[in-house]
DNA sequence: CATCGACCCTGCGGGC
DNA sequence: TGCCCGCAGGGTCGAT
């Protein structure tokens, strides 16, 4: 499950769910689904009693009573599911969490496998306290440190498209395709724009045209086009509907009627308005 | 160093 | 009805 809104989903869950239970036990049922691991994920799980939930980007993890955290990816089809002991496995079922106690169990359920568990150490990076492997990922916009001086001065050092730099979460995290073509549809951007070739009012309307929509997002519950994308509970958001461009090939643009482009980009997808969103004479793919 | 394509997987829908 | 292709909200890695 994708991008910053979805995972902040699943995030809120967790945090009614585990915090403060202790856990029994973890059982791997897939070896992609824990990463960079040494031992036996059970052992180094049980006992240990669960802080909160925290999120940066798309990144989620546990902190746990030991100081160390349990870290989870979404991938693509990443699901993180609170489900009653003795419900039957679903297909994908990668990992299974137990809690001493009576409560649900938390279930990893990934059906391409991109996503993955991992414990991990915290350290302190870009004014927080995040997992190890992810210090080197920025700030996301929803969040307090994300600096927008900071942000900018490092997209302007880029020599690239404004969405290949959107997407690049060394430099800002938590946006996706879906939301990275929604942003730049409401700050009337094509995708290929060269990036030192923006302003810094434009950087600063693209800045706050991504925090809309993802808000926005998270107060439908987050995007979902089929059941992949779920809370914990297992139920879909419907920020889909409020969608302007993407996976809106041929449909009228909100804003100005004209049919939606749909270009090929990074072997997926960009959605825009052709009127709107016009091609860049020195566009950059 | 910065940038970019290939690759990692499973499943689904469309065209033939 | 099958089969094959393209496509899907992700990141990582090696070649340049």
């Amino acid at each position: 499950m994708p991008e910053l809104p979805e995972v902040e989903v699943v995030r809120r869950g967790l945090d009614v769910w585990v915090s403060g239970r202790t856990i029994e036990s973890a059982e791997v049922l897939h070896t992609r689904a824990v990463r960079r691991h040494e031992g036996v994920l059970s052992d180094q799980l049980k006992g240990r009693r669960v802080e909160s939930a925290d999120r940066r980007g798309k990144y989620l993890w546990l902190p746990l009573d030991d100081g160390a955290a349990l870290m989870a990816h979404l991938g693509m089809s990443g699901q993180v599911l609170m489900v009653p002991k003795g419900t039957p496995d679903e297909k994908h079922l990668r990992v299974r969490v137990t809690f001493a106690d009576d409560g649900p169990e938390m279930r990893f359920v990934d059906q391409r496998t991109f996503g993955h568990l991992m414990i991990t150490q915290l350290t302190a990076a870009w004014g927080r306290t995040v997992p190890l492997p992810i210090a080197h990922i920025a700030p996301d916009p929803l969040e307090d440190a994300f600096d927008e001086d900071v942000f900018t001065a490092a997209l302007k050092k880029r020599k690239t498209g404004i969405k290949r730099a959107l997407l690049d979460q060394s430099l800002i995290s938590g946006v996706g395709n879906i939301y990275a073509d929604e942003a730049l549809w409401r700050a009337k951007l094509h995708w290929a724009r060269a990036t030192e070739t923006l302003t810094k009012p434009k950087i600063s309307e693209l800045l706050a045209a991504a925090r809309a929509v993802m808000t926005e997002a998270l107060g439908q519950g987050g995007t979902s086009f089929d059941s992949l994308y779920v809370n914990v509970n297992g139920e879909s958001g419907y920020f889909d509907r409020s969608l302007n461009v993407y996976g809106r090939r041929d449909e009228p643009c909100p804003r100005c009627g004209t049919p939606i482009r749909r270009d090929a980009f990074m072997n997926r997808s960009s959605y825009s308005c052709p009127t709107c969103q016009p091609r860049p004479r020195n566009g950059r793919w």
